[in-house]
DNA sequence: TTAATAGATATTGAATACATTTTCTGGCAT
DNA sequence: ATGCCAGAAAATGTATTCAATATCTATTAA
């Protein structure tokens, strides 16, 4: 999934953000590296016009740093962002997880919840942890935590959250590569039964539960494979 | 505080962003005025490419709604924004509180918490509830918020605050306006004692109280007016 | 009166040219 | 060697132009 040093889609100016983007995802630019408009625009064969105003949006999402008259430099994350980041997503899963304890779950939101616990569950009962096994709980998790970030219903929570995606591997419902955690069936076990309590506190209303809970579901992981 | 319809500072490409902000912020357009790079560029004397980024960097900060292909609007708040916006707030602050009872305060930051809640113990002492009063109260709250919130020290938390912005009156630290609000002794003497306690929290280290107390007050004044 | 449509208009997107500001570099004096 | 300075180079900021696309409007046919 190397993505090319030039365009997809021709059109579009957005595209030429997302290019970035991705180059910047994919570590295509070495820490030193300085990342000026007119670089960039010959690499993409596009004029400057485009390439900077996608420059100054990626600023603002936080995915570059500005040189003040050097161009800007890839941001770089020191080995606190990751914990700093699953702190702020642990609030606000929580506080979404709480609200919708509150306001109950919709017929849609339920079932995919109820299908994600199902899901874990199989994995767990199957009991080998592959790659078909961990695809399958990546699956399964993504859509758990979509639902309940969504099911929120407050903007800025999913406002908020979306900017957590400049961390690597620090967005919503994302789970560790297989080169960062070696994925056992106890970490599995973990989190599915956190799933089913966090399900089962916003089923019965229980905010404080669900809050404490997603808190906990959400930010711990990563200080947990020290356990496994 | 009017702002002219023409830019203040005649360099730079931020000035434009800022200008229309500003000109956004303080209501300066209909709700269904139609927002275009053309009209803006001539509206304030520069060519249409600093508005265009202006315009794409408002648009990604959520000040503006798109409407492809027929400009933008000025972003429309409803009713529950700003209540959306404090729980969101609350938790963040929250958990910046709690962090800082954890790390333990520098001596700065404490002479910090310390002045600010000497200076709303010295509004209710004085039991006078006159515009000076609420203006040193405004600054020793903001002084107390952002105290907190960069002693997190979590770029991410501080981020996140950040975007609240765009809902008037939604940052952190600010105070509703007496347009809003009718300032009382009361709504003062709760808000100094949430200070005052949160302080203690953070000094003893009591992280659970420090986020409890923190969350509680930064995200429900807004249905404290209900009570007083 | 309504619906369809073609031309006009408005709006955005991109490229180019130019201006301005800042940084880099090499030489010179101390 | 170190610091300073001037010219060269690089980088950003703005304006203007052309192109593409979407929207609006007026006209016509049913």
């Amino acid at each position: 999934m190397s993505s090319p040093a030039t365009l997809r889609h021709a059109h579009g100016e957005e595209a030429v953000a997302d290019t970035i983007r991705d180059m910047l995802t994919n570590n295509r630019f070495a820490s030193h590296d300085r990342i000026t408009e007119s670089d960039l625009s010959r690499q993409l064969g596009v004029s400057r016009t485009p390439v900077r105003i996608a420059l100054k949006l990626l600023h603002a999402e936080g995915l570059l740093t500005k040189l003040e008259g050097r161009g800007y430099h890839a941001r770089q994350f020191g080995e606190d962002a990751l914990r700093q980041a699953a702190e702020v997503r642990g609030v606000l899963e929580g506080l979404a997880a709480q609200r919708l304890a509150r306001t109950g779950l919709s017929a849609l939101n339920r079932e995919r919840l109820e299908k994600s616990v199902q899901a874990t569950g199989a994995i767990i009962t199957r009991g080998i942890v592959d790659q078909e096994a961990v695809e399958a709980f990546g699956v399964a998790n993504l859509i758990f935590h979509r639902t309940i970030m969504q099911g929120g219903d407050n903007p800025f929570v999913e406002d908020c959250l979306r900017r957590l995606k400049v961390v690597p591997d620090g967005g919503v419902g994302e789970v560790l590569p297989a080169d960062r955690v070696t994925w056992s069936l106890n970490r599995i076990i973990v989190s599915h039964s956190q799933h089913a309590i966090i399900k089962t506190a916003i089923e019965t209303g229980d905010g404080a539960r669900a809050f404490a809970m997603m808190r906990e579901h959400s930010s711990a992981p990563v200080e947990y494979h020290e356990l496994f």
